[in-house]
Parts: structure tokens; sequence; C-alpha cells
DNA sequence: GACGCTATTGTGGAATACCGCAAACACAAA
DNA sequence: TTTGTGTTTGCGGTATTCCACAATAGCGTC
């Protein structure tokens, strides 16, 4: 898992290295990339921080670039940074889900500030993963007759009508739920069901 | 409780005359304020539907008209229409939570459609918010006592434990969790912890 | 074939949940 | 005072859960 970064994609050299300047002072750590098809070919899934990304560049542009991010169901959160923006561009990027749209110039500060908010969302959104991750790996290791049961059992029925549904003895029924509760890391349905509708909700 | 329809906020008679007419003619009803102020005065937090506002208007802007509904929970989608956007006014409008920013001269489709869809999104809305509200009447019901059992219930714990909790007997826990169930219109404490958990995830 | 995992079932008992009926007490409103 | 609501408790009984111990069978891997 690489850390928390900025990754800054523009085409214009002295840029980059102002930025980086910039955020190093800060203590935000940065990758720089000098084309969108650079960092495209470079992103790995586990990367995490945000991006700044210039719209205007040679070869793929900004907006692009992000298409293809989304696409490839990246959750970094992207900052635009542009000087010939227009209102509908601006409001089709955030529609999209972009973190952020600024015109250049902006002050120092303005970006910086933008930047660390964006990481800390990431961070946050990270965490979140994490956790339903847990869940999720639990469930994996279900067998198929033990998910069966548990969807009963989330269902709010008795041993006795799970048994009579699946066709089996409470016994077994018994036997199945104890596992789920097992393996799941959990004492009693309830908190069965609300570990499964937080993940859901 | 109104009647969905799409609320005109715009100081040019000339324009507000030219809405009516498209929306009437596409089967969405509205209504016409010649000011920001007129709407404020008027609006009831029962309207149903979404705003059509113009930023540059006499009088209060329409972006202030914006943090004034904020302020008031107002939860209308809403769409700016301005002549003279800049991106950063986009960008803050959006990010505040603005429905769309949409730039004069635009199409009669593209304002209708985007109407449709904001209309569409405050009824979903609503449908979710009578969900819960049905749910919060039941938990108003409940006495003190009650819910305090409920809570203890939603931890998973046993009578017996609850019981000793709170210091009372089993007999009377189960008293109570037989009405928090009956109150709350569930057959087990599986389904209330389900009603609970979506109600806040 | 031995081994491990999964699914299945049984016995028997202790603990718990659930329910109807009944009732005592406090407290506030009519 | 009467009435109603909320809180509390008991009795007796049935249904259900939960658990330890034990066992059979299928299936795929090594």
């Amino acid at each position: 898992m690489s850390q928390a970064c900025a990754h800054i994609i523009d085409d214009d050299e002295a840029i980059r290295d102002a930025l980086q300047w910039q955020f190093r002072t800060r203590g935000v750590e940065c990758t720089l990339w000098p084309s969108a098809e650079a960092f495209l070919d470079a992103w790995q899934t586990d990367w995490r921080g945000c991006i700044v990304l210039d719209i205007r560049m040679e070869g793929m542009s900004g907006l692009e670039c992000f298409d293809t991010l989304i696409e490839r169901q990246c959750s970094l959160p992207v900052i635009f940074i542009t000087g010939h923006g227009d209102v509908p561009m601006a409001v089709s990027a955030l529609k999209k889900g972009a973190f952020d749209f600024i015109e250049k110039p902006f002050s120092d500060n303005e970006l910086i500030e933008r930047v660390e908010r964006a990481i800390a969302l990431d961070t946050e959104r990270q965490r979140a993963a994490a956790d339903r991750g847990t869940v999720e790996s639990r469930l994996a290791s279900l067998t198929a007759r033990e998910r069966e049961v548990m969807e009963l059992i989330l269902e709010g029925k008795y041993n006795k009508v799970i048994a009579d549904q699946l066709s089996i003895s409470m016994r077994t029924v018994e036997a199945h739920r104890s596992k789920v509760f097992d393996k799941m890391q959990v004492r009693s349905a309830v908190e069965l069901a609300q570990m499964l509708t937080t993940l859901k909700g």
C-alpha cells in the first residue's frame, strides 16, 4: 500500500516543479506526471491520496483522463485546475464526482488547502472501505449452506421454520447458525443484522 | 401537501412567462415568483418539486436566496440559471448542494429535462423521508422505559442481563420488550435492528 | 487410501424467550 | 374522586435457543 500523496498531472514542467515545492514545504508528499497517459499507465488501485489534474494538456485532456479513471473505478478525489475553464465544463466535472475545480491563477494556500481536504476524504473513505472489507472477507469465508441459513436468520425466522424451508433437521440449522455467528464474529442475530445492514445502507 | 411543481424565481417577467409556457406544455406544473424575497416569504416546508433560480436579480441575489434556503433546511433541488456565471460561482453552488447550474442561453429541452430530473429526485427523497417518518413516529410512541429497554435489546443482550442492568425483574423486561415489538410493528429483534439501522445508515 | 472440509443428524439437558392472565403502585389529568 | 397511563411484578406453562458430545457420509486433494 503506497502512502497518501498528491498525484500531480500537468504537462508544464515549471508548474509541476512549483507545485511539488509548495506541497513538500507543507509536508504533503507528491508524485509528478507529465501526461495523463503516463499517469494512467502507472496507476495502481492501491494508490492513496488525491489527484491534481490539469485540464488543458497535450494528448489526452484532463477531462478524458477523468472519464477513464471513472471507468477504471478509481476512487481518488480529483481536483481539476485550469486556466480556461468554462461553467458547463466545471458543472459537468463536479456532477461526475470531481472533488473540486479551480481556475488559475490561484493562491498557494487555496490549492494546498483543498488538496489536504481531498487527502483527508480519501483517508476516511479508505478506512470505511477497510471496515467493509473485513465484513466481506468474513462473509466470503461462509460456505454456501451457511450463507443460505444466514439469509433466513436475517429474515427473523425461527430455526424450526428454516429447517422446514430447507428440508433439513433443526439440529443442522443450529449447527450452521452457530458456525455463521462464529465466522462473522458476532454473538447474536441482532449484531449480525446491524453489521450487514451497515454494509449495505 | 402541495403537489410537485417547478418554483420559478426570476425578476424578468418575460422569462417567467416563457418558462411557464414551456413547462405547462410539457405537463410540468409551476409557480412564478418575481423575487427571492417573495418566494422566501411564501415558502412552506411541505412544498414539493424543485426550484429554478435566477442568480442576477434586483434585491436579494439567487445565491443569497440559496444560502437562506439552506439555513431554513429546505431540501428542494435547486437549478441555477444565469447569464453571467463564472466558474468559482458554479463550483461553490454545486458544492453547497445545488442540483444544477445552467448558463443562458440554454435550449428549451435542456432546462425542462433537468427540471424533470430534479422533481424526480425530490419525489424519491420525499418517499424516503416518509419511510423515516413512519419509523420515527413509532419510536416517538415508546415510553422512556421502553426506549431504554429497546436500546439494550439492540445491543443483543439477554432479558436477564437487561433486568440486572436496570435493576428490575425479568418479567418486567419481557413486558417492555413485548410492548416495543408491538409499537414498532416488528416480530423480532432482528427486524427491529434492520429497521433502525436503515434509519441511521 | 488417508486426510480435511462440508453437510448432515442425533441425544439430552440447561438456559432463555414468549405469552396470557392478573394485579399492585405511582402519578397526572379530567 | 375517578380515570387513564406507565411501571412494576408474579404464576405457570410452552416454545425455542444454545451447547457439548458423538457420529455418518460425500467430495476433492495429496
